[in-house]
DNA sequence: CTGAAAGCGCTTACAG
DNA sequence: CTGAAAGCGCTTACAG
């Protein structure tokens, strides 16, 4: 077994002092092109690599970034980290990935245990309680130390920062539109809690559309979930008791529990009930009927934020101006939806 | 702007020496009652916490864990890191994801990046490109150096190190068991290329199940499959001229696209063919009809591989007895096939 | 052209 | 009980 060599290996085998090696390595002028050939054959024989760790202390940057996501077996997430570790190596940074499992606590364990020095930015997603709680200091900490942050789809106005998002509002809209376009109006809508940001928003575009169709809007038309698992009686109950011709669903799981639920009481998708969901994962491609969507290019979200996040990093002066990007969404259609 | 506070500012405002600032923060009975007291009353105070980097340079660990895999917009890995993520932090690691997409090249890089101080060891699961080139001098460099590496799912026996696998052959073994128990016998494999290992012995369970049970096995009875993009034709090939009546799946994709293409051809599963597929994820949960499957225990897989790493980590003695734990499979039977 | 020194932030054996 | 020194592995301004 052969350990990693050091610059201090080095120099004394080749009888030179450590600057020397150093220099040399850095291919710096100041040494001989004599030493300078014989310290680099060296070290590439015996494959000297700089050590990360005290290139980070001494630079005060370590090249890595921290994703506080809460939770990641979750396709949507899953590729967003897939975007950003692509934009980070591409820039020659890594990726520290931390799950908050949607709870608060563990959300400012995690950044406490990275702001230590481990990571230079912190690209992160509310965890659910987080936003229920409304309590954003370990965020606004970290920020006041002077460690950037960027934060995607899930986000807070109360924290200033660089942020990536959707037009939720606005996708929802695009999709209840949609159906009015197409002459459903008795439309139902499997959303969350409305303490999610992005589930509170979604149900503001269904509002807003039909509002603006002319169309009443009536709260009992209107699952609110909590907990995915023991949602089944609400949207039974939409289903028997209000008979909608078209049910529009903030996520995956919502739509594809609903498209369940409709075929167990013997009605159809889409012959009965047209179905539109949200975020175009694995699980809307691949249902059958396959689901009609609003796509939320997770890829791209990821990306940009990860660049956002770079871009900061690398600024030569502080920045007070903080901007937030709207990742484009497009209306998929799919099997799910009837169209005229 | 606070900056974070060092001991050596601490030093400075008490006016005492870092040593004692150190010490006093460690609560080392070597230093007065008093002066802890008021150090750490400070300390807390401007909410000191050590730097990482410092600390990993000093002891030469960093606490942090190299995770290598080939994608992560995949249910299986998504999990498996999930179950890594939780054991590491509960035993104070981080993890530094990297993905192969699939590449030799990006695994040499990524596990480059990452061997030059940042982790204490890795765990990955080969990229199909390295399985096809079976070329492990980056594996063995980096254990040759005292890096520790577990290897999980995807392994090779030309590498010597802890694993975490399950019983690929086993796995399928059961399941055609389980079809030939119900008098399936004319039964179709729907597998990968053979240099991926998993896919490979998946394969070997079918054969010998059939072989075993007496029933003779027929290579266009099995389609291989390199590419999931343009695998249709193969596959419906296979239902057309060799009428199964069963269809083992090596992994979920391969499940849910054989059943679209039985119902495009005016099949129905389980009604005219029984289906069943590899990997417990959101897909086989979701389909209609859901899909009968091997569990995979992703999170279980995650969990022990992790726990093996940090275990040899923290280990006093070196230790060249390497083990493979396998994780138990199971069998979960849902709509996609039929019983008698 | 080469090297000693200081420093990144910490710990700890040792001296006083 | 306190602090100076050495050291983890590196870089760089400075002296010679």
């Amino acid at each position: 077994m052969k350990r990693k060599v050091t610059l201090k290996q080095i120099a004394r085998e080749l009888d030179v002092s450590i600057s020397t090696v150093s220099k040399s390595l850095r291919n710096s002028t100041e040494i001989s092109e004599d030493t300078r050939q014989k310290v680099q054959a060296f070290a590439k024989l015996y494959n000297y690599r700089p050590n990360n760790i005290a290139l980070s202390l001494k630079n005060k940057k370590t090249k890595t970034i921290g994703i506080i996501i809460p939770e990641i077996v979750h396709h949507f997430f899953a590729t967003v980290i897939s975007g950003m570790e692509q934009v980070a190596n591409e820039n020659g940074y890594n990726v520290i990935v931390c799950l908050s499992d949607e709870s608060f606590d563990k959300e400012v364990i995690n950044m406490d245990m990275l702001a230590n020095g481990s990571i230079d930015g912190f690209i992160m997603s509310l965890s659910k309680e987080t936003q229920l709680k409304k309590d954003f200091h370990h965020i606004e900490e970290v920020i006041n130390q002077g460690m950037p942050v960027v934060m995607f789809d899930r986000v807070t106005n109360e924290v200033l920062c660089d942020k990536v998002i959707i037009d939720d509002q606005l996708a929802a809209y695009k999709a209840i539109d949609f159906f009015i376009e197409q002459k459903f109006e008795n439309i139902g809508l499997v959303t969350t809690v409305d303490y999610v940001s992005v589930g509170k928003l979604r149900t503001d575009g269904y509002i807003k559309a039909l509002t603006e169709h002319g169309i009443e809007v009536h709260d009992d038309m209107i699952v609110r979930i909590e907990d995915i698992e023991n949602c089944a009686s609400k949207i039974e109950k939409l289903i028997k008791d209000k008979k909608p011709d078209a049910i529009f669903a903030v996520n995956e799981l919502f739509a594809v529990t609903s498209i369940k639920l409709i075929n167990k009481m013997g009605l159809r998708v889409p012959e009965d009930i047209s179905v539109i969901g949200f975020t175009d994962g694995i699980i809307s491609r691949f249902s059958t009927p396959s689901i009609s969507t609003i796509s939320q290019n997770g890829l791209k979200m990821g990306g940009r934020a990860a660049k956002m996040l770079i871009e900061r990093l690398e600024m030569e002066e502080e920045n007070e101006q903080y901007t937030t990007e709207l990742i484009e969404t497009e209306l998929i259609l799919r099997e799910s939806t009837l169209t005229l």
